[in-house]
DNA sequence: CCAGCGAGTAGGAAATCCAAACTCACCATA
DNA sequence: TATGGTGAGTTTGGATTTCCTACTCGCTGG
């Protein structure tokens, strides 16, 4: 997914076209873990090595991650998130909690995050302006740029 | 991005395995803006035919769109979102959010979106309990299922 | 000296993607 | 009645990517 071939500009096109290919977004869920070393991220996501390598030199060129030397002779290096990097980590939340609300109807989550306040983290995106929460309904969506046309409900 | 090939169990892995793939989620954009109809999201997603026509049965199969008509004779369909398609609106805030952030420095947002209370929305991820932010070093692991090793930071 | 590890490269088969053309059903015009 | 147009795809055949296995390179530990 290199450039954002789409013919319209928009930010959520840029944002695919950088983490949106194969493995991106596990590679940075393991990252997050702190588990970044490359034997490591080849055995917790099951991706081929050479994607692999593709996937980790594209996020370090898009500074999501960063190589980390943690020992110089033999000379070895771990991936870590960038600050951007870890603003995208609430992105890989939402996409948890959607596929554990719709995707399992049972209660079998493979994985709990527990937030600073005590509780398990149920993750809602809000306003940050009024603190609403951010559903369809209440969105209007606003073209600046050409090449927009918007016909539905949630135009203005 | 079909089965979640991934070796551990994990929520992010399957929904990615639903809306992962090229495309899947710029069609979800189209449709929540009301643009479902075949030729328009091929025209404003650029998407080659037959892949959008493989992505769209995907995304009907796993409930995430459905199939409406609306014209009989000549027989016409439009895709528009189930509720779980609208859930997942909040992914693509906070994709848009991430880009107009990281990918454009200076001001030239193709595209604002107006929350209901009147602001310009600027999306926020949040713990449900106690309404703060999830950053990362607010959150901590707990894998509940076995594949699973944490080692960094975000380790219990 | 030999085995092993971490972090990748190399090579070719298999799967996907892409653009353009084609289909099929229907409607509008002349 | 032919002629063209629209919408929603499907077909076709070649260009890209992925995938899998094996290999490298620098170093270390026994």
């Amino acid at each position: 997914m290199p450039a954002s071939g789409d013919p319209r500009p928009c930010s959520i096109a840029d944002t695919l076209a950088v983490v949106g290919e194969k493995y991106s977004l596990l590679v940075l869920r393991e990252v997050c873990l702190g588990n970044g070393r490359f034997d490591q991220l080849v055995r917790n996501i099951g991706a081929p090595r050479d994607v692999l390598a593709t996937r980790l030199r594209r996020l370090v060129d898009a500074d999501v991650l960063q190589k980390h030397v943690y020992s110089e002779r033999p000379r070895r290096f771990e991936y870590r998130p960038t600050q951007a990097g870890l603003e995208l980590e609430p992105v890989l939340m939402t996409l948890m909690a959607w596929g554990d609300l719709h995707l399992r109807k049972d209660d079998d989550r493979p994985m709990v995050i527990e937030h600073i306040c005590g509780n398990e983290l149920v993750p809602t995106v809000t306003c940050t302006a009024c603190g609403g929460e951010v559903r369809h309904e209440n969105l209007m969506a606003h073209p600046q740029a050409p090449g927009w046309s918007v016909t539905g409900p949630t135009a203005p």
